[in-house]
DNA sequence: TTTCATTATATGGTATGCCAGAAACCACCG
DNA sequence: CGGTGGTTTCTGGCATACCATATAATGAAA
C-alpha cells in the first residue's frame, strides 16, 4: 500500500497584530542608524498606526512591550523615543556578554558532543590571516556566528535570548566601531584557542579565554568608539 | 533683604495606570504560591480590571509587558496565564546568575572602596554557625542582601537589573527549597571566603568562590526541589 | 445513552472617540 | 523688540464598544 504521506504543516498561525507589530517596530528601529547625528528618534504614535495600518491599540501594546525591552522610552504626554544607549551601559552589556559567553563556554565543555564542537572549525579555519582585508564583511558574519553557535552549544536557552537582547542594541554602534585590520587578526588568533580548548575539554580555560577576547572587546570600544 | 526661599520639591509625578498596574499584578502575582498544585493560573481581564478599578487598555498594556518579562503567556482568544517555570528552566536562571554574579564579583575587586567591602562584614559576622538554627528567617534575609550587595558593588547596573529579574522568578520557588542546617552553615562558610578574596582583591578567586556558591545552590535544586 | 452538529456565551483582539497635559503659537503690553 | 499670558494644537492616556474565535452548552440523531 502506497503511502500518501500528507504534508502536514501547521496551520499558518496568524499572529495578533501585537506581535505582528512588535516584530515590525523592533526590525524598523534595528535598521535605523539611531547613533546618527541628526536623526529623528521621536516615534508618533498615529502615523505609525497609519503606516503599519492598525489602530493604536495594538501599537501601543507593542511600543509597551519594547519599552519594557529597553528599545523605548514612553514619556507620558511628551513623545515616545527610540533610546539611545550611552556609551557607559553599552560597556555594561558587553560586560554581561563576556560574563554570560564564558559561562556558555565552560557549559560547552560539559555537554557538547565531540562532533559538535568539531563544527566549530568551519566558521574559524577558513580565514586565514592573510588575506583578512578583503574579506572583512565575511569575517564580520562569520565572527558572529561562531559566538552565537557557541551560546547554542551550551544548550542554555536562557543565555541565549539575553544575549540575542543585547545583541540588538550592541549591534546599533557596530558601524561605529572601527575594524582593524589587526584587531581581526588577533580576533581570528583568540578564537582558534578557544576552540582549541573546547575540544580538549578544559572548561577553566575555555571560560577564561571567552572572557578575556569579549573584555578585549570591551576595551577596544572603550577607547575607540565615541557615542555621547 | 530677607531671602524667603520657597521649599521647592518636585511635583509628585502621578505615575500612568499602566505603569501602576504593571507593579500592582507584578507584586500580586508574586504573592501567589503558583507552584502550589491546584492553583489557578489563569488570569481574567475584564474581572482584573474591574478589581483595579482600571480599564481593560492600560490593563492590556501591563499585561503585555509582563508577557515580554516572562511573567505571563498570553494565549490569543485562550486565556492569560501565569507562567510556571520549568525546573529545567530555573536552573537556567541559577546558571545565569552565578555567571552574572561571579562575573560581579571580578568588577568589585576592581572598581570597589575597602571601605564599601568591608560593609559586608556586617552581612556575614553576626551569623555564628552554632545558633543558626534559630535565626533561620534572618539568615535567610542577609544572605540575600549579601549577595545583592555584592552586585551592587560592582557598579554593574546592568548586572542588578537582570539578576533582579531573575530574582523574581526563583523567589517564587523559594518556599519549596529545603533549607537544611547543613547548607546554611556551609553556605556562612563559603560567604566569608568570598569577602575575605573580595578584601585582598584577588578578582580570580573571588570570582570562582561566587561561582562555585551559586553552582552549588544549582546542584541543590537540581537534587532537592520538585516542580513538574 | 452516546455522539456529533449546532448554537450560545465567554474572552481576548481591535478600533474608535474623548480627555488631559504639554508644547507651540500668538497677540498684547511694557 | 522682548517678554508674558492666554489660546490653540498636538500627542499620548484612557474608556468603551464591537468583533472574532474558542469553548461550553444544548439538543437531535444514531
Amino acid at each position: 500500500m502506497i503511502k500518501a504521506q500528507l504534508e502536514i504543516q501547521p496551520i499558518e498561525e496568524v499572529q495578533s497584530l501585537k506581535s505582528r507589530t512588535y516584530d515590525a517596530l523592533k526590525t524598523a528601529i534595528g535598521g535605523m542608524k539611531i547613533y546618527d547625528p541628526g536623526v529623528e528618534l521621536r516615534l508618533d504614535e498615529r502615523a505609525l498606526s497609519l503606516q503599519f495600518g492598525v489602530s493604536r491599540t495594538p501599537l501601543r501594546e507593542a511600543l509597551a512591550q519594547l519599552e519594557q525591552e529597553g528599545l523605548v522610552r514612553i514619556a507620558p504626554r511628551r513623545g515616545i523615543f527610540i533610546v539611545r544607549k550611552t556609551k557607559a551601559e553599552i560597556l555594561e552589556m558587553i560586560t554581561v556578554w563576556a560574563a554570560l559567553e564564558s559561562m556558555a563556554a565552560r557549559l560547552v565543555t560539559e555537554v557538547a558532543t565531540d562532533a559538535e564542537i568539531a563544527e566549530l572549525h568551519g566558521l574559524v579555519d577558513s580565514f586565514d590571516s592573510a588575506d583578512i582585508e578583503e574579506h572583512m564583511g565575511e569575517y564580520s558574519d562569520a565572527n558572529i556566528r561562531f559566538h552565537a553557535a557557541i551560546v547554542a552549544l551550551s544548550g542554555c536557552k536562557l543565555i541565549g535570548e539575553i544575549t540575542n537582547g543585547l545583541f540588538t542594541h550592541v549591534r546599533a554602534i557596530r558601524q561605529r566601531t572601527i575594524f582593524e585590520r589587526d584587531r581581526a587578526r588577533r580576533s581570528i588568533v583568540d578564537h582558534k584557542e578557544i576552540v582549541e580548548a573546547l575540544e580538549t575539554r578544559n572548561g577553566e580555560r575555555a571560560e577564561r579565554l571567552v572572557r578575556e577576547h569579549t573584555l578585549k572587546l570591551r576595551q577596544h570600544v572603550e577607547q575607540f568608539v565615541q557615542l555621547d
